[in-house]
DNA sequence: TACTGGATTCACT
DNA sequence: GTGAATCCAGTAA
């Protein structure tokens, strides 16, 4: 399988969401095909519209790994894109194919359907955690390229916390059971 | 220095 | 459908 080189990240996340389904993401002995992602860039929820020491990497960098720590509990996993501007593509879940031992150990699940099917479920089976935060994406902790058919590409429910804001794009493959059953806003 | 709330998940009703 | 868990980044003072 052939890495996604550096330069392929270097476009806007709202272009580079859709793009990454279907592919394959490694972190160690663990892999899974990418099933769902969302776009963050400078929108009211995402944490590039303030520029902080924590975010800076969105500014600073495409194809590295933007790893934060949220809820007191939950890691969660973007890779940085768009070589001008500000943007981050969540990862928010992932298909298991290979490690699903080390997985199920990590979540203490045995269901393949709930070891990686959300963006903190991804990092927890896959091992990820703030000591990945701004690797680039390669080697260990790398993306592999692979077809996506085009036509299960399936673009969001602008899922997002903040009712009547912009909310961040999401994009997923149809047809899998590996999605995550991501919430609806409180209120509109 | 103190406070607030979160790009979530899970158990429970 | 609702709420708790749990800690840290960001903000205001």
């Amino acid at each position: 399988m052939r890495e996604l080189p550096h330069s392929w990240f270097a476009d806007d996340a709202v272009l580079i969401a859709p793009k990454l389904l279907g592919k394959i993401v490694r972190h160690g002995e663990t892999l899974g095909r990418i099933v769902e992602t969302e776009a963050y860039t400078t929108d009211p929820a995402s944490h590039g519209r303030v520029i902080t020491p924590r975010s800076r990497i969105m500014q600073d960098t495409y194809g590295h790994w933007y790893v934060y720590f949220t809820y007191g509990m939950h890691y969660c996993a973007n890779v940085t894109t768009n070589k001008v501007g500000v943007g981050a593509v969540l990862i928010r879940a992932v298909e298991p194919l290979e490690g699903l031992n080390l997985m199920r150990e990590r979540r203490g699940q045995k269901d393949p359907r709930q070891l990686a099917s959300g963006p903190a479920k991804f990092a927890q089976a896959f091992g990820i955690n703030k000591t990945q935060n701004g690797l680039p994406i390669q080697g260990d902790f790398t993306i592999y390229d692979a077809p996506a058919p085009p036509e299960q590409i399936v673009a969001g429910p602008r899922i997002g916390i903040k009712a009547g804001t912009e909310l961040p794009w999401r994009f997923y493959l149809a047809d899998t059971p590996y999605v995550s059953g991501a919430r609806r806003p409180k209120s509109a």
